[in-house]
DNA sequence: GGTAGACCTGGACGC
DNA sequence: GCGTCCAGGTCTACC
């Protein structure tokens, strides 16, 4: 057993991130509400895959998992610090809506970071999981992608395996790669997304695209927005979303739903389209996204 | 530069 | 049960 306690830039609200969307109910993420504890099967680089336990602690987050070696600690400390965002720094934005009621909870909730998975990879392809279908489609074809292509916790100890047996990580670029999209469509219920999905494996896998890179990417956001649209099956929803993701805030992920709380915001439930939305937001100037995603909305259903 | 229509799944609804 | 309709972003083709 290996217990590492990870400490958070202030303010932090681990419930917050939880909670910040709905990524913690998409494999392999699990989340016991009751005991408010984020599970997540990580395969480590040396091809170990372990399950995470992450619970809240005084200054951050406490991962407990199996005994790990030195290396091996590292890399998690690494992930869980990107997948919860333990360093982001929203004091910018906190000061810029500090006057704003709608936004007035979030300095003293920590509002602005969102759970991320460890690798952009498998947020991007949940992302284009996301775009035009339901939630439950949504959650659907993730957890068949998961258990289709995904590898099972590495089991060390025998006698207790089949607590764990059931859970895998997220597939590897390879494994996605490795199937084709006729399959992925079929078997993943991916529909019209499967030759997308197997398209950025392959291109991934092969090593001729660094996805991962543009985690650190040091480009202008329109840059980096640009990049992202390049990937087939993410648009301007999708783009947005993943850059909110990458803690770029200046685009909003305008959705139907996002047109629904816009409308019944400031227009009494008139139909609006996506321009409203944004000029109902271009205040926010680079603070946009998280102005839009943490408003304290009317219509909450 | 803007937009109609196709893409695919799953849930709702009517028979 | 079975068929029909609809919601949901992106992409292509065509103005």
């Amino acid at each position: 057993m290996t217990t590492l306690n990870l400490p958070a830039r202030k303010p932090f609200h681990f419930d917050s991130v939880i909670n910040s969307h709905g990524w913690c109910q998409l494999a392999p993420f699990s989340y016991d509400k009751v005991a408010n504890i984020l599970g997540y099967t990580l395969r480590l680089s040396n091809g170990r895959v372990v399950e995470l336990m992450i619970c809240d602690d005084k200054d951050g987050v406490r991962v407990e998992t199996d005994k790990l070696k030195k290396s091996e600690q590292n890399e998690v400390a690494d992930a869980v610090n990107w997948m919860f965002g333990l360093d982001m720094d929203f004091s910018d934005f906190y000061a810029a809506s500090n006057h704003e009621p709608k936004l007035a909870r979030a300095k003293k909730q920590a509002l602005g970071r969102v759970l991320r998975s460890p690798t952009l990879f498998e947020d991007v392809i949940k992302t284009i999981f996301t775009t035009n279908t339901l939630w439950g489609a949504t959650r659907n074809m993730t957890r068949k992608l998961v258990d289709e292509f995904g590898e099972p916790v590495t089991s060390i100890h025998h006698e207790h395996s089949t607590l764990i047996a059931d859970n895998k990580a997220f597939p590897t670029p390879e494994a996605i790669a490795a199937s084709n999209p006729a399959y992925l469509k079929e078997k993943i219920r991916a529909g019209y997304r499967a030759p997308a999905i197997h398209d950025l494996a392959v291109r991934v896998a092969s090593g001729k695209y660094d996805l991962e890179a543009l985690k650190t990417a040091s480009l202008p956001t329109l840059e980096l927005r640009k990049e992202l649209m390049s990937i087939k099956g993410v648009g301007p929803y999708a783009a947005a979303n993943l850059l909110l993701i990458l803690g770029r805030s200046d685009f909003i992920p305008v959705d139907s739903w996002a047109l629904k709380l816009v409308s019944h915001e400031w227009y009494k439930g008139e139909p609006v389209t996506a321009r409203e939305v944004e000029k109902r937001f271009e205040k926010w100037g680079r603070y946009k996204g998280l102005a839009f995603w943490f408003w304290d909305w009317k219509y909450n259903q």
